[in-house]
DNA sequence: GGCTTTTATTACAAAGTGGTTACGGGCTCA
DNA sequence: TGAGCCCGTAACCACTTTGTAATAAAAGCC
């Protein structure tokens, strides 16, 4: 944890069982830290117990090693980690800009002001920040935003997004809301 | 495969042994197609094997996971998989000296500068610079560029040429984008 | 230097695309 | 049950995109 504090890692391999705390909360204290916030996380244990596993990844570990393992397996599955982008936060809430959007909390703030938004263009927002710089096609957007897969017209998505930056436009920030011609819409 | 053809999924399981070809190369396959470009794949087999473990992960696997496994573990590491962001990302940046050409943001700059080009114009950019260096007839960036195959004619790639030089002039890079006389065109 | 072929440039009209607004059905909640 | 909010649709408008055609320029070829 004195190391943490110091300086970042790319990677934390750690036992499941410390001296004074579980692994997963070592990750968790990483997590919080700025320095540790980028790491990623594994476990490496000979505790072979299905709902640790589960609380683990679902904590946001990358992977969770049982021992004895191969060192073959090992290295392979610490690239493999080491290639993936980097971390996703764990917390429920996301940041793009001054704008915060809380999962959990269901609650959209842009610098002190809060949002007030349905719940389509709630999903809307969640789905944009999570995948931000990226463009989304229409058809995409309907697939992932409105679950149900028939017949929404994608003219549909037009108006939510105009929703969305009417609700942001206070704030002056509705130009996060960019549109690509013939593509589709991004977001930051 | 003929699924994989037809529509995305956002995860693919599959066993390691399968009739005709191994899961792995079934998982090229998704990789290599459009519409599974973007699926993550998960192999779950009976066989243990570190070298098949490293071979899976090292070829873009997601996980690979070791029957027989408790239904708790496989959910959670599922979830796992679908929370980390889309793999391959990062592989749809192209360069070519100063321009960048980002084809997942929909965005192309030459140095500090944004280029602002219209679909056609895009996708010809990218068409180009995934063939650096190489000349491409017209008839050749017709089919290609254009999908539809449909009468169109030659002399319109010549426009489009001129406006993606337009658009580069700015920057002092029109000369990246060069004819060559009697055959076609070659960037970079 | 003429002549032909190939490419560059410009202008333009038709088709395409997105912004905006209004509206009505459906749902929720008091 | 009624008021009010959500949300999908449609219509209209403004603006872009894009293929073509016409003309100018350049590059070979003898």
């Amino acid at each position: 944890m004195e190391r943490i504090d110091q300086r970042s890692f790319d990677m934390i391999i750690t036992d499941w069982m410390l001296r004074d705390m579980s692994g997963l909360e070592l990750a968790h204290y990483a997590r919080r830290h700025a320095h540790g916030r980028h790491s990623r996380i594994v476990i490496l244990t000979g505790r072979n117990d299905p709902s640790a596993v589960a609380q683990a990844l679902d904590g946001g570990i990358e992977d969770y090693l049982v021992k004895p393992v191969e060192p073959a397996e090992l290295v392979a599955r610490i690239n493999a980690v080491l290639r993936r982008p980097a971390a996703l936060a764990v917390e429920s809430v996301l940041e793009v800009g001054p704008v915060r959007l809380d999962k959990v909390g269901h609650k959209v703030t842009v610098g002190t002001g809060e949002l007030d938004l349905a719940p389509v263009e709630f999903r809307l927002m969640a789905y944009f920040m999570e995948n931000r710089g990226r463009v989304l096609a229409r058809r995409h957007l309907l697939e992932h935003v409105w679950q149900r897969r028939t017949g929404i017209g994608e003219r549909t998505v037009d108006v939510h997004v105009r929703r969305l930056r009417a609700a942001l436009e206070p704030h002056a920030c509705a130009d996060l809301l960019q549109t690509v011609r013939g593509f589709g819409y991004r977001f930051g």
